[in-house]
DNA sequence: ATGTAAGCGAGACGGTACGTCAAGTCTTGTT
DNA sequence: AACAAGACTTGACGTACCGTCTCGCTTACAT
């Protein structure tokens, strides 16, 4: 019966209060409401805790650790629902992440830390594994889904499987968050719809154009519309 | 023979120095390579400025204003290169940007201003006209050249015209921004060109898909891939 | 040939204006009332006086010279009133002091130059000669007016007289002031009588025991402390 | 029953140390020696100490305040000597005075609080309490000495002998800094002595003209002036 | 039951940066 | 030249947080 975790030695001692982590999480994104990103404090998220400073850089060893982890739960809201088809199943999730990211807690946050992280290699590595990791799992489970349901084919390559997925992932989130928080424009049904129709056309298309036959690589390349093409 | 702006009627006193902007800007950006945003202060920019802090505040309300302008010029380095196709000039583009976003000034003030700007509207102005809206006249360009090739048709609503423009922009800039920044992971030309052709073919399906018979916006929702797709 | 003052050999370009002088002054005292002396600015007397700071610094080296000469001239008010005998005239010259140095202009500047004295000495100087010495005029002309009505005897020595003058300025300017300024209390007519009794008192008896053969203390001494006898 | 003052009821947290504020106050002294009142600043009193300026700010109000504090103790060195006569004791404590106002640390500071004390009440009190009152026992202490020894006469109306005991304290204190410090004239044993006879003899004079029944001036007055009758 | 080792709230500590203010200088154009 | 205006450098101001430390007190496990 392995008692615990290695690194973990039956610490002796009076053990932390797990009441205080969750009042300090909440507590932070209570501030980060408030105040914002760059007003929060530790003072006043100690304060808000009803906790002593001290408790809490004994627990993150500061204001970017703590800001990751008290917004990291929020994102595991997500998830995907099941409509019926692809296009549906990505129209809901890209609202429930603009959803995310119009919250207060989130958008001041998200932005802030990960401005943090180009300069910190641990703190990026907390936010891909807390945060960003976590949600990759949503593209995964769609396009199996859609392969179930016949609307994409198998990809035989398990590697470029991985890559596309990669890429979708950031195509999806950075252009949600690229409209909700750089150009501040709402992500409403009408913006969602139109962005799924650009991404999904252009995951068959590109598809279709290297199935088949299939052309090699260098004709692979779109020409962008070989018909006649316009607006999304 | 406009003589002068109505608001500045022949200043009196010791006019500002236009050296001093200068240095201040140049120094603002050498000091977000060496220190990053957060530990950027203005005292050290007015020092490698060799200016005192009150002629930082005389122009600039504070840090994230000093910061926009200072990076913003940075962006109008970006062009649109004419490389014969569309896909190629895409590709370039993408490229252009994502090496703007991997250099350090540019990578750790984006986000911070960004971040900044969710709880600061006139900021989120700013960026908006001196950031955003100067890089996409890039995508007007784009798609009048492709449409003088051949590549892209006429779009003859121009409401729709800027509908979509917006958000073309928004997904290549996310997609650029979260693959550099928070997904961590390097733009190279191989990400380019399958992002560019996931781009490029989801805008020709779609218009094609639009345009001929053509059905209703109802059914103008693709399946997601009418014919088998695949990986990107 | 009365052309000029040596150092100033018919100067030329524009001359200086006599009106800002007087204006300056004039606004210094203004805002030593507004202000008191630490908060009194250079920038501030600047503004009231309807001219340039530079304007100021080319008259004055700085705050604690300026605030000297404006505040001299409150002094050049005070003068020996004849009331026909040494106790009503010292009592009189005592409550003008103490009425003097309850202006608020005067309160909170001279002791304030005084302070700055201390490490200055070109400033002590200028004090000695704008302020103080000024008024030890009245100090011989009590005495000499005293001497005619036969209330003080002649003093021979001439040295003793300038060194007894000096002595009686010092306890008299220094009472007024201590009691005004450092014990806060007011100075009103009762303390002055009180006052006046003890110094005169004590310079009849000093003098009587310095001139045996001369008349007794019981003339030599002012009325005020013969016959009523009021308690010091 | 005397349990605990009632304003300190087991503070909690880290107690205030108490090596800090006596290093703060003697770096005070240190810098008022070097730089004088108006040079001084928070920042070097902070620097000289070892301390952070927000301790000091956590102590006192600001400079004024500080420094009073830092200068007070210093009055606490007066103590009134007994060698034998009034005269002799007067004369002792004058020059022990005179000598405290020469140090560079106390001329300087002095003159300054009491000028920054005419705008602000609170340090007005500060230094009556710490400075001002705490020296007036000396008189209190002569006097009662000196009746002892019979060279004053009781005095019978307590309210009289505490207005005089006052009268007397402005007169010697006032004396004795307008002489150092506003005549900036050295206060040496000649000038004690002569200004000594001139207090005692007027005490002396106005006491026997209000208590005719009592012994002439000769015998009230102090052995001091009776024979030698030097000149004041 | 009793150490003992850690956790805890409180708050003082040495620091750093803030954004403001005043001092005194310098640079315009005007008188 | 002196002037009004105002931008300039310098340096102190007093405040806010930082992250650490020192207290006296709990709390739980291991003897």
């Amino acid at each position: 019966m392995p008692s615990r975790t290695p690194t973990e030695p039956t610490r002796s001692g009076r053990p932390r209060s797990a009441e205080a982590d969750a009042a300090i999480l909440e507590a932070t994104r209570e501030s980060l409401v408030d105040l914002g990103w760059s007003k929060l404090t530790m003072g006043d998220v100690a304060t808000r805790a009803g906790v002593a400073k001290t408790t809490l850089y004994r627990r993150w060893a500061g204001k970017n650790e703590l800001v990751v982890d008290a917004v990291a739960v929020l994102f595991d809201e997500l998830e995907l629902p099941d409509l019926g088809s692809l296009p549906a199943d990505v129209e809901a999730v890209v609202l429930q992440f603009a959803a995310l990211l119009e919250r207060p807690e989130t958008k001041t946050a998200l932005m802030a830390v990960v401005a943090e992280s180009t300069r910190d290699e641990a703190l990026r590595d907390r936010i891909r594994d807390s945060i960003v990791a976590r949600q990759k799992h949503l593209v995964l489970q769609g396009r199996e889904r859609a392969q179930l349901r016949g609307e994409l084919p198998a990809e035989p390559d398990a590697l470029v499987a991985a890559r596309t997925a990669d890429l979708i992932f950031d195509v999806i989130a950075g252009a949600v968050v690229h409209r909700t928080l750089v150009s501040a424009e709402p992500v409403d049904s009408d913006w969602a719809r139109r962005f799924t129709m650009l991404l999904l056309s252009g995951l068959g298309a590109a598809a279709a154009g290297r199935q088949p036959g299939a052309r090699g690589p260098g004709e692979s390349r779109p020409t962008g519309a070989q018909k006649p093409g316009g607006s999304v």
